[in-house]
DNA sequence: TATATTTAAGATAAAAGAGTCTTAAATATG
DNA sequence: CATATTTAAGACTCTTTTATCTTAAATATA
């Protein structure tokens, strides 16, 4: 069990993939698709609802693609999570028990509760433009090793 | 996609529920299971890989059970959660990049190296006996509301 | 207008997680 | 020793996630 889903996950590395393009021509998926080694028919149905969601534009098409529909400073990495996944990891009980808060918690309310929120900024915090600038300076890579 | 498995939200309810019980007898798991109303059979399973990592001790017949292997000061939730679920979380990149470290890492590595540990430690200062303790002082509850 | 390119959308399949059911093995007790 | 109780273990089913395949719709360009 890990904390994004691998759609989720895709949906990330794809977003800074076209946020570390330098210019806003559309993007096939095509491309992302193989550049990450992420299957094409998976990831267009990610990038749809990336669409869907106003986070990204797309094209049909010669040339055609998909975009960032803002900046990418307006992005945030949980804008993403929030799009693919929802925000239940960052809202709910850590042992899934309805309607644990300060009234009624359940015995690891107390410290989940704070780095649950530590995780929500730490993704909040983080915008496309400043992770997707990083990578252009070849210090950070989205992509697997020899790829 | 959440924190912990199912399977492991069952198991810390139920180490809590034995932990919690004043005495070191064998708890029968068709009473934790009836108590915090989780599948009988499913339940059974994951207490059995609890048994097989040395969290638990396990006694059949009449008056059998399950009790936990160890004091419970020294049972954390950290033990249980890598028991069931695995360290992965704990251990690898978010975006599942292999050799994500210092040297090569991911846009995220370094956030999310510093929250991941926050979340391992959290996990591996809550020990079973200070959770439970708070249930006995009916100040927390394992169990859905109404129940 | 015909063709090639590209995303959209739906059907289907494979894999993993969650849950159920049945039988076996161990054990206490009458 | 017979019976009831309780965990162990395996087969099986259901659901969700992940992945694949096919067809439709949109669009640029010759």
């Amino acid at each position: 069990m890990l904390l994004i889903s691998k759609a989720c996950n895709y949906g990330i590395r794809a977003s800074l993939f076209v946020a570390s393009k330098p210019d806003l021509q559309y993007v096939p998926i095509r491309q992302i698709s193989e550049e990450l080694n992420i299957s094409f028919h998976f990831l267009t149905k990610i990038l749809q609802i990336l669409t869907q969601k106003n986070i990204m534009n797309s094209y049909r098409g010669p040339n055609g693609g998909v975009s960032l529909a803002k900046s990418s400073q307006e992005i945030s990495i949980l804008d993403i999570i929030e799009a693919i996944d929802g925000l239940k990891t960052f809202k709910e009980c850590l042992l899934g028990l309805p309607e644990c808060n300060n009234s009624k918690p359940c015995p690891l309310h107390e410290k989940w509760a704070v780095v649950r929120e530590e995780l929500k900024n730490t993704f909040s915090n983080s915008n496309l433009s400043d992770l997707a600038g990083q990578i252009r300076g070849l210090k950070l890579r989205i992509s697997e090793p020899g790829e």
